[in-house]
DNA sequence: TTGTAGGCGTTATCAG
DNA sequence: CTGATAACGCCTACAA
């Protein structure tokens, strides 16, 4: 481990001939400096290679620039899009992401928020698993701002941004009913993700309203391999449902692929399918899925907007609407 | 903005009723603590919710645990993956992964690395776009690791980690012939990317070292849109190709849409296509894609084993080879 | 406008 | 094993 040598203020002091305070000053956006002293620091600083070290800058000014983002399965299309949506608004206002991969046990999101403080995060936003309240309380109490997207728990002091998954879960219905089909299913994956439950606990509730039954089958991690196995299990089913709702994209395209490959079903003509997220994928050819629209770009807006906002103990809910996105796999629309 | 109020050592200190040094000691792994002492300190902190202060602790060691990710179009499938695979990495060897969005632009990736000189952090690893001489010059002289991820260019004291591509694609040329193809084409984005244009030149050089003529059609980004005209332009050629090479997968992924449902041919039997990556989508049914696995996890390790690596001033090469992983798009396999 | 002095929360050093 | 003391690099009064 070889030392690391950063020029310091004072050795660009030195060079331009002026004092520590004089380099701070320069580098202080607000502060009052000659232009002649200025235009001397900047020289040598730029010779030198100087740059602030933001981490004793953060030391004095309790305000360390970071912002911690907790998140598991990053590599998944939605989750990846949000990262990047909230990475750049922060870029935007002048922070930076810190990136802490969990294995979405709340167990390890506690730990994440730990990191969090350790780093003085001037906040935090989670995208998986609900952190403990005793853990958020301490971040809230610390000063750090926090971010929980579409988790359900609320949480003292936090902004939580949700989905109106139920609303959006009706209007599928709805889509459904008016395409012609008569026998509905939900596709859900099994870990039981708060917004998850929710389109399905909607979906449901949307058959009871109308009478009409809803099978609901749920398996494995919310990925495209579940949606082969449910696939599998739904449309092997004595009445076969010819309208599937699917808890997210990556679910509907692995169940789409294996109703046209396996069951040599058409999509729309032999079954409807509506999907949720509207990641890339579902806009290729291959699937032209029907889906939600999560508004990544208006989250992360959200999201960041709330870093800068004055301290309140109650927390804040907003919650979003998801934009429906006609494509080919539902008829009619 | 409110004050922060985080709880310092001193707080823990004056509870457990030892000195600082104490706390310090409790908090580093391998200092000489009593049983006794280290009892109360823990006891105090974990009342008072203390946790060790990493920015201060960095400018002690001189080492801030922070590694910069440098990385442009974050959200792409073989993009998310590969900062997946690092940012696990790093956390095992205790680091933590700061995220920077570039627009790809050599420009931006400089504004990075000055952030990441600034965050004093411990490496920097660039996915995206090539800095400026004179900054990588600084981050070495600095002491910091320094990374690049199938760029072509070398730099001093930088750690380059590249992939066998021109080897891949005459690889890929021949399992072409295998396949009895006769007219062969390359589809590439035009944004001119090196490994891109490594594999462009590699299938070309393979064509002459064959005999064989290649096409060769670039368009756009590297993205599913690109591979849709791209297939466009090739698939309505006077001699219609039937075999492409593409330059990664989300090209291929648009391409055999294209070719599919546009052009009614069927793949392998019209037309055999090879793709780049092996990112998730090219094992969908609707893909079955034959293509280079980039060794997403191994790139990771070796890039973060580079950190602990004492410093040398000339750098290091790291050429990886690619497996290729066959599918149903190529006939024969 | 400028320089000086003190402090931010740590850790390393060195007596005890 | 423990506690005082001096850094680390920076910012912010305060006085000149």
């Amino acid at each position: 481990m070889s030392q690391k040598i950063f020029v310091s203020a004072k050795e660009v002091a030195d060079r331009a001939g002026v004092s520590r305070s004089a380099v701070s000053r320069t580098f202080t956006p607000g502060a009052s400096v000659s232009a002649e002293t200025r235009r001397r620091v900047l020289e040598a600083a730029e010779a030198l290679g100087y740059h602030v070290n933001h981490l004793a800058r953060g030391l004095m000014r309790n305000e360390s620039g970071l912002v911690c983002l907790i998140v598991s399965e990053m590599d998944t299309p939605y989750r990846a899009s949000l990262i990047r949506a909230i990475s750049r608004h922060l870029q935007n206002a002048s922070k930076i992401a810190m990136l802490i991969n969990t294995d979405r046990s709340d167990r390890s999101v506690d730990e994440a928020l730990k990191l969090a403080i350790s780093y003085r995060a001037d906040a935090s936003i989670v995208l998986s698993g609900m952190p403990e309240k005793s853990i958020t309380d301490l971040c809230v109490k610390s000063g750090q701002r926090l971010v929980l997207i579409n988790r359900d728990e609320e949480r003292a002091g936090a902004l939580m941004i949700n989905l109106r998954d139920q609303e959006a879960a009706r209007q599928a219905f709805i889509a459904f009913q008016r395409a012609g089909c008569r026998s509905f299913a939900f596709a859900n994956s099994d870990v039981g993700t708060p917004s998850l439950m929710a389109r399905e606990e909607g979906f449901c509730a949307a058959g009871r309203e109308f009478g009409v039954d809803v099978i609901v089958e749920r398996f494995g991690a919310t990925r495209y391999q579940s949606g082969v196995v449910l696939a599998q299990r739904l449309l092997t089913r004595e009445v076969r449902p010819d309208a599937i709702f699917c808890a997210n994209d990556l679910l509907a395209c692995g169940l789409m692929d294996t109703a046209r490959h396996q069951f040599k079903l058409a999509v729309p003509d032999d079954l409807c399918v509506v999907g949720f997220d509207d990641i890339e994928q579902t806009s290729w050819s291959s699937y032209q899925l029907t889906t939600f629209a999560q508004p990544v770009d208006r989250i992360a807006e959200e999201a960041v907007l709330w870093l800068s906002q004055p301290m309140t103990d109650s927390g804040r809910f907003c919650r979003m609407t998801p934009d429906l996105v006609w494509r080919e796999s539902v008829r009619g629309g």
